[in-house]
DNA sequence: GTGAAAGCGCTAACAT
DNA sequence: ATGTTAGCGCTTTCAC
């Protein structure tokens, strides 16, 4: 694009070297100039309206002051409040998010992390990815500065930041035990990630201490459809006479909306659904969804927080956060109801 | 970040000049070369792990294949779409995104701008503003490529890639009226915003043309809580026969019915709620919102399209791009009944 | 307190 | 087909 005007420019304007202009206009180094000469750079610079080049100084500073994120796909609602966090974090430091999109893809997710290492990226906040994480496996052995969000790799030392999603499933059981439930199915995440893994053993512990009885079904994907086409084959064999769902995050609980209502079955009436992570207008559906509220945009900060930290210390640290969820109780759980099932 | 391997050292290992290699690597330049070097070079460059340093290459060739994309709030479910269809276009034109969130604040925006100017963007997507949009104004005037998205400046000749707003309002005002509603009510966005403009007037226009009783009232912002505290005046009022509300935006069109709730009336059994957008989940909402479905990804798509058409001819064209919507006719909007408001 | 000079890693003339 | 050279715009050591 435009914009040709270099220190060199300023520094001819000002009659003073570019050495000079550089360390009038840092701020760092602003106190190492005569307070006069500063104030004639400065003047110099606005009236020719000069900007650094991030690119030449990226260069000789070897640092881009910006992050790379890696996320599945923006368009799931949990991750525009986790980026806003992010960014929320970093801007005011002086850094930048730099946001790439994954569908889920290995593949994708390989090329756009490096990509983003070509563009010197100062740190990683990855929102991606299995329990067996490859990508972040060799990140790691490759000294890359990282923390996961929302994720956690088996084996693998970056710091994580995620919410306590043990507890909030414990709290989802408790409820529905309350309201009399006593058969409770769950739709469980994919197989290999680990907010699946976590939320499904917590269900269980929950049923075993509660004294309900549990069953898990898998679905293929965190989706509407997966949600949907899983409950949709339960409910056609007939059997089972569970009274709650508790689905594994909010896009499976709206697809268990469609299928009970395609089974002509109402919801909370015939049977209570329960979603997780509280996206964004889950208290505006058709019932009001009853979940668990992950705070999307404080894992954001946090997770911002730990990498700058470790940027500014250049050593990775392996802590862990969890972050308090919180039980939204809204339309879709009710009391338990016997029902007879075609 | 770590990976402190160059061309100099794949040119070391591969027995061959730096700039063999750079002409090697390059695709474009590669048939420059023997392809038994280029074998060589490659094979040199893969076992070191090179990695190209977009910033040196960057700087050199004053491009940084990224483009600057500027959006109000990643938090609006229209902008995930846009910016993964702006992205979509991209990536495999070797181009990124790089997404900045303004929330609505002028200062931000400028400082956002330049902070993209500084990072050496080859372009703009601008999806803020005003119609007065003095950003743009004088980017326009220092050279800027841009194309605008949503939304459009008075007298700022950017491209602009928009829906076809006014014809979605009149296919809403078409479908009320089939309904019988003859005293319709407009959720009008806030002033200054050509969305707001055309699909106010537009309400205007499509209200005489069918002998419909319009009337319009204006909202503070398009959220939520605007359309609802817009909608409670109205109502608290006790006057007024309105039948149906059409809001500008489906956040609007959800305060309605927030507010309609809250007054204890139904919703499409009172008064028919119409959106404008046909945000994600807008068909499970209580009760399904009708609405327009404005292509957001394909606006994402032609406005990336549009920028590298300019990028690439290196000059400004100024066409505008209006794209086809729907109506959507879901539950929110049903046959007009005679109703006493208190 | 400021000037001089080198160099970050790359590409693109220009030579050969 | 490949080597040489210069330089993109900046920061930073080293002089003075």
């Amino acid at each position: 694009m435009s914009n040709r005007i270099t220190l060199a420019d300023v520094a001819k304007l000002a009659g003073v070297h570019p050495g000079t202009v550089s360390r009038a206009l840092s701020g760092k180094t602003e106190n190492q100039v005569n307070a006069a000469t500063v104030r004639r750079v400065r003047r110099a610079a606005k009236q020719l309206g000069y900007m650094p080049n991030a690119m030449a100084r990226g260069l000789r500073t070897r640092s881009s002051m910006t992050i790379g994120v890696i996320v599945p796909d923006l368009m799931n609602p949990i991750f525009p409040p986790m980026v806003r966090g992010i960014d929320s974090y970093l801007a005011p430091r002086g850094f930048s998010a730099f946001v790439v999109n994954t569908d889920g893809k290995d593949a994708a997710e390989r090329t756009l992390f490096e990509s983003l290492m070509e563009r010197q990226v100062d740190g990683f906040i990855v929102a991606t990815g299995h329990t067996d994480h490859v990508l972040m496996a060799d990140a790691l052995a490759r000294g890359v500065l990282a923390v996961m969000v929302n994720r956690e790799a088996h084996g693998v030392s970056f710091p994580s930041v995620t919410g306590d999603d043990a507890r909030g499933i414990h709290e989802v059981v408790a409820h529905l035990s309350e309201l009399g439930h006593r058969r409770i199915l769950h739709l469980a995440g994919p197989r290999g990630f680990s907010t699946s893994e976590i939320r499904e053993s917590a269900f269980q512990a929950a049923c075993s201490q509660t004294g309900a009885a549990g069953r898990v079904v898998p679905t293929s994907s965190y989706s509407i459809d997966a949600g949907q086409s899983a409950l949709d084959v339960v409910l056609d064999q007939g059997v089972d006479g569970f009274t709650a769902v508790v689905a594994a995050n909010d896009l499976l609980a709206l697809g268990a909306y469609h299928s009970l209502r395609m089974h002509g079955l109402d919801c909370p009436g015939d049977i209570s659904v329960v979603g997780f992570n509280d996206m964004p207008f889950a208290g505006d559906f058709l019932p009001p969804m009853t979940t668990v509220r992950s705070p999307h945009f404080e894992m954001g900060v946090e997770a911002a927080r730990l990498l700058l930290e470790q940027i500014a210390s250049g050593q990775s640290s392996a802590v862990s956060v969890k972050l308090p969820v919180a039980l939204v109780v809204r339309g879709s759980s009710g009391p338990a109801r016997r029902r007879a099932i075609s």
